[in-house]
DNA sequence: CCCTGATTCGC
DNA sequence: GCGAATCAGG
């Protein structure tokens, strides 16, 4: 197995949404848990839960052995001088728990995308600039709202339902009890569906409100 | 022993 | 760059 995009881009989530690497090699398949291990702290991301500090309550994880390794290692190790781990505590997405009542499930998606300027070539809705405040590049969202406990995770659409059918755009935080993707029939030729094409891919337009041919950010999405 | 992540190091 | 082997704490 190698590592596609679409796999680190899972690694990322799951790592980031506080999965333990066994649970994300589990899902990505083909991988070990050193490998995801390896591939995380290769990507930067790396710490969090330190190595041996807080310890998850969960007994779900039996682990699948197969190979069976005979280690016949003689080569002396020099006792690692551990370098020092930076115990620094990694910006945890957790959402702060708000002691209010629960019952509010879903604030409402918030204001977004009032104005439509123009279609894109996919046939998504572009933006002018004027629509954007910050910088949003193609992989953000992150509502803001604390977590809804009240519905349960129905016909979501989960990391395994994921293809290259279904739009990909990541609905909650990873880790959340109802994190699942959007799962819209995508615009074809992207990974998302049309709606966030019109979010993942925000045109530049020019100034001087010209320039027939709108060259697709990114040089366009890689489909699979 | 089980789990966890961290690190090393041969490939 | 990859990941098995190994280390080390809970």
């Amino acid at each position: 197995m190698s590592w596609t995009d679409e796999r680190i881009a899972t690694l990322k989530k799951m790592w980031e949404g506080g999965s333990t690497a066994s649970q994300i090699a589990e899902e990505l398949g083909g991988v070990s848990r050193n490998a995801v291990i390896g591939k995380a702290h290769r990507l930067g991301l790396k710490s969090r839960p330190s190595p041996v500090k807080a310890n998850e309550k969960k007994k779900a994880a039996p682990k699948a052995k197969a190979p069976p390794k005979p280690a016949p290692k003689a080569a002396p190790k020099p006792p690692a001088p551990k370098a020092a781990a930076p115990a620094k505590p990694a910006a945890a997405p957790t959402p702060a728990p708000s002691a209010a009542v629960p019952s509010q499930p879903l604030p409402d998606k918030r204001p977004d995308l009032p104005k439509i300027v123009s279609v894109g070539p996919g046939g998504f809705l572009r933006q002018g600039p004027g629509d954007q405040q910050p910088p949003i590049p193609p992989a953000p969202p992150r509502r803001l709202v604390p977590a809804k406990p009240d519905p349960s995770i129905a016909d979501k659409t989960s990391l395994l339902d994921l293809s290259d059918k279904v739009c990909r755009w990541p609905m909650g935080h990873p880790g959340e009890p109802d994190f699942h993707f959007c799962g819209e029939a995508v615009n074809p030729g992207f990974p998302y569906c049309v709606e966030h094409c019109g979010r993942a891919y925000q045109a530049q337009l020019p100034r001087g409100a010209r320039r027939p041919p709108p060259p697709l950010p990114f040089g366009g999405p890689r489909v699979r």
